[in-house]
DNA sequence: GAATTCAAATACAACACTGTATTAGAGTTC
DNA sequence: GAACTCTAATACAGTGTTGTATTTGAATTC
């Protein structure tokens, strides 16, 4: 196996991959106050000599572990919403976001652990806000659009309705993984579909 | 102060109670992880000594204290949903519920942190699951006393609306406490007020 | 009021984690 | 290819946590 051969820069950031997706997974599955150096270095591969050799601190990867998945969610959500602005149901194109986006679960663990750990510290929930509006703004941007080119009246502000949309989508999502025999997919998709359409169009379904 | 002379249970009955505040408190404040048991044996003003002899481990303590939590949101719930069912607006009884319910904040958390432990634990999220669906029956209840007693029809199956009433007043709470000046409380009210009516009246807010 | 029973304190042994300081062994430069 | 410069491994010192085993002292029983 002719093995490449990596220069220092290469090898270096090979190692600090590893090591963020060795987080990813650790965090997904204990949690990240359970989630020793040494685990994410074991997982990866390392010792916790690469670790520090990489990062400064636990938090410091966990933030940066965040940015770099929400700017893989953010490039998703522009696609699609950029795709096929035609389409008739916003419904069916956030939902279809978060169904993207939360598709392989570490994902939605990981912003579960970051909203927690943002409740107890101040700096990093400014931080992980920043992140949270740059994604409402994407969504409101969206609504906007929608909403003139279905010359349908905003039924209230964009930022407020992203926010909102954000909000109704994450919970569901929640119950839905968590119990679903009581929410199934369809019983989910179902729920979202009517709130959607009675809040925009504010008619039937 | 003629400080009354406890009988063994209720002294013991004092301890549990004692420790149960202290870990409600602790919790809140670092996290389930991150808190000791000798953490919270301090913070009730015991020692691990008196911890061990009350509770089987901090798992078991945890779920004390959300069932003693879930009861007393059920009751004021109860209470609330009882109280006045000739009020024209189902929203403003739940945003109160909620207001209520997450008042101090420590509760919001302990929850958050609930679910975040019941992704992990299959046996933990069983329990988790049934006090949930308790809450959601509560409220599902009282939204077709609602819809009936408004001679309108529902705009889904009751259970499935109820718990999007729970995941989307949980959610704007977290953007409303996590970012008050993006989203302060007369927007998140109005916010939660033009998409309940407009999915219960499917009319204008 | 002596014997008992039980809650809680204390002592203890094992272990896990952190972060730094030092070392080894590659990659790079000349 | 020798000197160097990094990355990552290893060694280590300090601290925190857990759970059990034992002890103390107060409440209860007779």
């Amino acid at each position: 196996m002719p093995r490449k051969r990596l220069t220092r820069e290469e090898s270096r950031e090979q190692t600090r991959l590893r090591l963020l997706d060795a987080a990813a997974v650790s965090i997904a599955k204990k949690g990240l106050a359970a989630t020793s150096v040494e685990d994410i270095a074991a997982q990866a591969g390392y010792t916790r000599g690469a670790f520090y050799s990489n990062f400064k601190s636990k938090t410091d990867l966990f933030i940066e572990l965040l940015k770099r998945d929400h700017q893989s969610i953010q490039e998703d959500l522009q696609r699609l919403l950029d795709a096929d602005m035609s389409s008739e149901d916003l419904q069916k194109q956030l939902t279809l976001f978060y169904a993207q986006a939360y598709r392989d679960h570490t994902s939605y663990v990981i912003w579960a652990e970051a909203r927690l750990h943002s409740v107890r510290d101040a700096k990093f929930r400014q931080r992980l806000n920043a992140l949270c509006l740059e994604k409402r703004d994407v969504i409101a941007y969206f609504i906007l659009q929608f909403c003139k080119r279905m010359k349908m009246p905003l039924p209230g502000p964009a930022p407020d309705l992203a926010l909102a949309s954000m909000a109704l989508i994450d919970g569901i999502l929640y119950f839905n993984t968590s119990m679903p025999n009581e929410l199934p997919d369809a019983a989910a998709e179902a729920l979202l579909g009517t709130i959607f359409s009675r809040t925009f169009f504010g008619a039937q379904a």
